[in-house]
RNA sequence: GGUCACGUGGCCGAGUGGCUAGGCAGUGGUCUGCAAAACCAUUUACAGCGGUUCGAAUCCGCUCGUGACCUCCA
């Protein structure tokens, strides 16, 4: 197997060659929703991004330990001094505990992302499941001097951090464009600096989800979170660490300042950040008004769509590009999408029918040189910076060969059992395990299927083409073709 | 305003110094009772201007345009 994967990692800007700390295990943490409201499409996208790098770091064999969390306190509507957690502002709104409003849309995350065919992760942490430890970090960033005590909330300073660490290196900022561009905001004055951050902060009276700590009733800070479960369960310094270009700044560059502050060691060997899903060419988000719904891109049921589309046409869709670059949602793309599935997707289902059988083909260099290049190209594109974009394209160049097994045009003993398995492997492989692009129809529509084409057939041979005509539109009323081909009758999905 | 990206054919999107990306749509062909599917072939490109180079979509500069981050955000 090829095994010499890069990445591109947001740290250096460069991409590297990928070695892991104590291979063949892998750490790798992405940062996971806030579960305060419905996760759109775009999370949707980060979080398929990082699906299939996981995919596709256990099919290289490494031991990959996949820790996504759970935000389920400290993210602020604001950053004011009596800015209101985004929990406890649901759970007030529609009069419910907050733990009600975290497992009501953890459970509807956990849904979506099975449904779009994520694989889970190892360990899926949550905040106030880390409480302890958060306090017993902020103590430390106390006692190392990085962070002092305002009121019963304890800030990091991020200016005397910076006379000797360098606060930005992964978002490329300095300091001093910082303060010079910081917005003002109301009710910040507890802070030394408005560039500060809150490791915890002084629960209000009003304020519902508070716990006990030294410096009073209160909750940890956002940033702080990840820090802690990061490192608890992937250790001081690890693998990877990933999440949306938009946590870049602050929340990432606060997590290597908390780290290095608590630690002395830089967190993380490879940073990956993925691009943002735009509508119209502008990011989708909550507060633009433009976000679709996971549920509403599948029924269709949104003013700005035409149609419905499946989960793995929209998966295929956000695979089609690469994970850095912006993806435009259209219904045009999102159509094309669909049709693109639907071929790869019957390929899979003919592959299933396909055996090796020794025939009257003469072996073919060329096809048989061709064939090796694009297994090894699929490798190839992965090993690239997990450029899916590009291993989609070699595997429609597969399908062209096991399309042309499958009708005939294509002798098997041209390939050679060897190509043969090497190429249905591969495919398969590359759909299933490493893109995560399953079949979608269900199999046990099969043998009523094979009734109908049997009658088929019959009629076929008994030249009753009214007969015919009226089979093929009966499944193409339930969007199934009939495949007629030199080697026989087979079905496929409608594309 | 600061920082950083991006601008590829009808649409979506890879590529990043010389070698066909791919998908969708279109056109021609093979096959077929007719189709469809499949396969084969094929048309429309690298925002503009200048520079480096034997050679640039790819590197550099400028111009124009779009976006992201700088505030919660995947």
């Amino acid at each position: 197997m090829i095994k010499d994967l890069k990445i591109h990692n947001s740290l250096t800007r460069k991409k590297e060659v990928f070695k892991p700390i104590n291979p063949p295990f892998v750490g790798l943490y992405v940062c996971g929703p806030t579960v305060y409201s419905d996760v759109h499409m775009g999370n949707v996208r980060t979080f398929m991004s990082f699906d299939v790098i996981n995919r596709y770091l256990r099919h290289l064999d490494y031991k990959v330990r996949y820790v996504r969390n759970i935000t389920d306190v400290g993210h602020l509507v604001n950053d004011a001094d009596d800015g209101e957690d985004k929990i406890g502002k649901k759970a007030k709104l529609e009069n419910l505990e907050p733990m009600e409003i975290v497992q009501r849309y953890a459970n509807g995350f956990h849904q979506v992302m099975d449904m779009f065919n994520n694989l889970p992760p190892d360990i899926e942490p949550s905040a106030t499941g880390h409480i302890v430890e958060q306090i017993e970090i902020t103590k430390k960033l106390l006692e190392n001097g990085w962070a002092y005590e305002k009121n019963g909330s304890v800030y990091f300073n991020v200016e005397k951090y910076n006379n000797s660490h360098e606060y930005g290196v992964l978002s490329g900022r300095k300091i001093e464009d910082l303060q010079s561009n910081t917005r003002t905001l109301d009710g910040q004055d507890d802070k030394k600096s408005p560039l500060d951050f809150a490791l915890w902060k002084r629960a209000s009276d009003e304020h519902i989800m508070r716990w006990p700590s030294p410096w009073g009733d209160g909750f940890p800070g956002w940033h702080l979170e990840c820090t802690v479960m990061s490192t608890k369960y992937l250790g001081e310094t690890f693998d990877i660490h990933g999440g949306g270009m938009d946590l870049k700044f602050p929340h990432h560059e606060c997590e290597i300042a908390q780290a290095v502050g608590a630690t002395g060691k830089p967190p993380v060997n490879y940073w990956i950040h993925t691009n943002m899903l735009t509508v119209n060419g502008q990011k989708m988000s909550k507060s633009l008004g433009n976000s679709f719904l996971p549920t509403e891109l599948i029924s269709g049921d949104h003013e700005m769509l035409e149609q419905g589309y499946s989960p793995m046409s929209v998966r295929f869709f956000m695979l089609q590009t690469h994970y850095s670059s912006t993806l435009d949602f259209s219904n045009e793309a999102l159509k094309a999408a669909q049709k693109g599935y639907r071929k790869l997707a019957n390929g899979l289902k003919v592959l299933k029918t396909l055996h090796f059988v020794a025939d009257d083909g003469v072996e073919n260099e060329q096809t048989i040189s061709q064939i090796n290049q694009l297994c090894d190209e699929c490798y190839r594109s992965m090993n690239d910076d997990f450029n899916t974009a590009k291993t989609v394209a070699q595997l429609f160049d597969l399908l062209k060969k096991i399309n042309s097994l499958h009708a005939g045009q294509l002798k098997y003993s041209e390939i050679g059992s060897a190509v043969f398995e090497k190429m249905v492997n591969t495919y398969r492989s590359f759909m299933v395990d490493i893109l995560g692009l399953k079949e979608e129809n269900p199999a046990e529509v099969d043998p009523i299927i094979n009734a109908l084409l049997d009658i088929y057939r019959k009629a076929k041979v008994e030249k009753n083409y009214a007969q015919v005509d009226e089979i093929r539109a009966i499944l193409k009323s339930n969007k199934l073709l009939i495949k007629d081909m030199k080697t026989g009758v087979d079905w496929a999905y409608e594309e």
